[in-house]
DNA sequence: AGTCTGACTGGAG
DNA sequence: TCTCCAGCCAGAC
């Protein structure tokens, strides 16, 4: 698993999030073993979108629960429609019971 | 090799 | 509960 590069892991783990559920770039660079390196991944996420196949990356917010990444989506409200579709529901640009709809990598994962 | 930047996090006020 | 500060890692210049 080492072999692989650390943005490729951040791909794989992304696309096991569950729908209607998220997490937050410090949870999978931990469950990555790299705890602190939440900016990576939120770098490499940034890639995403070019990733093939594609990675859900609207799943992936920080720890406050909010859409930072919503620019990114085309700078238009995409990113909500598409959470929000899931069953999530956003105020403010931020996730309501973030802590509730969580989705915890390390533990979660099979 | 050095410096800067970023879809971040945790702790303190 | 929210806001602000410093620390963190990998990649681009």
């Amino acid at each position: 698993m080492e072999e692989n590069n650390f943005y490729q892991q951040v791909y794989e783990l992304a696309r096991m999030i569950p729908q209607g559920r998220i997490t937050s770039y410090g949870a999978i660079a931990k469950a990555l073993g790299r705890p602190g390196a939440a900016r990576i991944v939120g770098y490499a996420m940034g890639q995403a979108g070019k990733a093939d196949p594609p990675v859900p990356a609207h799943r992936v917010l920080n720890h406050k629960g909010e859409l930072t990444a919503k620019e990114a989506f085309g700078k238009g409200n995409r990113m909500q429609e598409l959470l929000e579709k899931e069953g999530l529901t956003i105020k403010n640009n931020k996730i309501v019971n973030f802590n509730r709809f969580f989705w915890n990598p390390l533990e979660e994962l099979d």
